[in-house]
DNA sequence: GCCATATGTTTAGTGTGCGAACGAAATTAT
DNA sequence: ATAATTTCGTTCGCACACTAAACATATGGC
């Protein structure tokens, strides 16, 4: 139990020092997510998603994703493109700005955070690294147990 | 920085999996906090807590208090009590109901996160805690510094 | 053609957060 | 003592994100 708040309270300090990066642009945590996603995505081939995708990513309600979208569209960051294959999609991609806009952050955040780990050796980081996946794998595994246990509540705040 | 995001994953999983258990009860991410800390506050012998002391703690500004706090008293979980001391200020308490609530709520979930962490021994547990330890000191440390570096954004959302 | 389903939006309502301005009380300076 | 400043909590006005419900449009199975 004890771990589990220190556990907690390292995410409270990450999210704490990670916030201002993309804050600092006069972006919300949500729209970030967002945008962050969209870049993920595009590294990894997919150059669009479609709106319920990201929704499904993000864990956020369609109404919500509309709603996203529709500030990060009128900062010109993303755009909506209406598919070809099913005209009921509109995809999801990231604008020339946008693109700029996620770079920028990312490069000034990950040397930061890097800065922030020299407080272990790199055989410590990589031994939590290790400890952090297998708990991870655990609470997977586990996830799908509980599902039933406790009603599922509103948002993830 | 591989490292970074193995943290934040394993955090989204404790929140994710943390969640449902007072948002069950209709209680939001932030009216949590409250109780929480005053549950807290109350187990180390202070009975009640300024509505101040609790912005501080919960790193949020008065008029987000106040607001959180209404909707808690509302509910019959919390109550406000002029202080004898200094009349500008009304102590926060909790009601034999939310005490009840937060009992509840404590139990139910300390049994399930101690189930959660079977995935490691208890050796990698002390371990695993260790290092966080010493991760998190590292970033207070280096928080003072920051400081300046980058614009303060609004809330931590 | 017909009906169930999927996609995304709109609407209405709630919760959370901020800054600015405020009254009341306490503290400090004069 | 009196005046100026600070502290505490609130109210107001605004912005954002989320939900559930209802909706228009498009798709696909029958």
């Amino acid at each position: 139990m004890r771990l589990f708040r220190a556990l907690l309270r390292t995410l409270n300090h990450l999210r704490q020092v990670t916030e201002p990066y993309y804050s600092s642009h006069g972006i919300s945590g949500p729209q970030w997510g967002v945008l962050r996603t969209l870049h993920r995505a595009q590294v990894e081939g997919t150059k669009s998603l479609r709106l319920t995708d990201l929704g499904e990513r993000l864990l956020i309600r369609p109404p919500s994703v509309t709603g996203v979208v529709d500030r990060l569209e009128r900062m010109g960051l993303v755009r909506r493109v209406p598919s070809k294959a099913d005209r009921r999609v509109r995809e999801l991609r990231l604008t020339g700005e946008g693109r700029k806009l996620v770079a920028r952050v990312l490069t000034r955040h990950s040397s930061y955070v890097r800065s922030l780990f020299d407080g272990l050796t790199l055989r410590e980081q990589e031994y939590l690294r290790g400890l952090l996946d297998r708990l991870d794998a655990h609470f997977t595994v586990f996830a799908g147990h509980r599902r039933n246990d406790v009603p599922a509540g509103p948002a993830k705040t």
